[in-house]
DNA sequence: GTCTATAGCCCGATAGAC
DNA sequence: GTCTATCGGGCTATAGAC
């Protein structure tokens, strides 16, 4: 029996995985702007600089591509928000940190934002156990940690659910609504200076909302002037 | 020359009326369901009790009612929110009416503003120059009036702009992303009870952003107990 | 791994009888 | 106005040569 040495590998697996990720990255604004049903492989090959045929030897189904994109959008996203509910931080500066961290990612990843909106508003019908056993248990955390803080007397007593969802809902739409606001403002798209003054506004009302005196808030300099 | 009467108009007028009413009904639940692109004619057509065919008769082009859709979202809309801006309400009371029907919109007609919603994050490819001449003056002029009490000292000086995109986010949320807030309070869709919730935590976010006293906050009575 | 070719399906839209 | 029948096109996916 002679030894047969395995297929070579080619060396291309470092390429595989840099291909797929371009092919995934073209995927996720493709599937943000134009829908599933409404995404054909063949646009999002073409974007990725390979035939259709090509991109279906790497990713066999639409359906594998879809949750491929939407595993990478949510690995991203849990990845920067992992850090923020663990330790004993301060609620300023924990609910400072998760608004920013979330517009950022909005700002930097507004395809990743829309395609997920795009599932959930749609039912989330290819989706949904991942997101129910993915982000769920992370938004129920961060609701535990609200209400943690509400029985230590950290932060007015609110209902910490809506305020979670009203803080996911602020800073979410800075990537889903971004066309109609630029619209408003009379641009092209959102800039930075529109982000920070975002950031600032939304900040104030969380804080204001719980309790905690902003620091952007004028202070009044007594015996002064 | 014989006078020769113009075809009967049969009289169906009215049951035209409705028929394409139920049609155009059906139609926002499976757009907003399905994404434009993820419809078809004859899904909405099974859903109208109609054959495909004969939909196509009533609106010839898929884009055409799905155009037609979009306008009766925004006739209902618009009429709702026309009342709000116009009058010298007190800003206190202007803010509770203006997230009170946005919120019952979200409650009342979830389809229609997930379908528009659909719509804007896709980039509004479709519906883009309506949107433009519709909504976006409407949403300019709320925030005149904000700008306007911040000039009179009835409010604290805040970004009127974002101060409006906030409200937007907040309210229209709870239509759009409901399957996920469903999956966090873990029950089959938002109640009545969660829609009050949130009206009362965005109405103290909102108030207390922009330094008026809730009424709902607790107040210190001096010199009692 | 990349290519050509094509199967098999669904869709929007049209034609025409009644 | 409603029906049957069908066209033409785009899509996902597969087969097979190289």
């Amino acid at each position: 029996m002679s030894i047969i040495p395995n297929p070579a590998p080619k060396r291309r697996a470092l390429n595989r995985d840099k291909l797929e990720a371009d092919i995934v990255a073209q995927a996720v604004r493709v599937f943000a702007e134009c829908g599933y049903e409404g995404t054909s492989i063949a646009t999002i090959a073409e974007n990725a600089g390979l035939s259709k045929q090509n991109l279906m030897y790497y990713f066999p189904t639409k359906q594998g591509l879809y949750e491929r994109v939407l595993d990478d959008v949510l690995d991203d996203w849990l990845e920067r928000m992992a850090s923020l509910a663990d330790d004993g931080q301060e609620p300023r500066d924990m609910l400072r940190a998760y608004i920013q961290a979330k517009l950022r990612f909005s700002r930097e990843q507004p395809w990743a934002s829309r395609v997920y909106a795009l599932e959930v508003i749609s039912g989330a019908q290819l989706y949904g156990a991942q997101i129910q056993s993915r982000v769920v248990p992370l938004l129920r955390k961060d609701i535990a940690v609200f209400e943690q803080w509400i029985e230590a007397g950290k932060i007015a007593p609110v209902n910490a659910t809506h305020l979670l969802f009203a803080i996911w809902a602020m800073t979410q739409s800075y990537a889903d609504f971004a066309p109609q606001m630029a619209l408003v403002l009379n641009r092209k798209q959102l800039n930075r200076k529109d982000f920070a003054d975002a950031e600032q506004m939304i900040t104030q009302m969380v804080l204001a909302a719980v309790g905690i005196p902003s620091a952007a808030a004028p202070v009044p300099t007594p015996c002064s002037t």
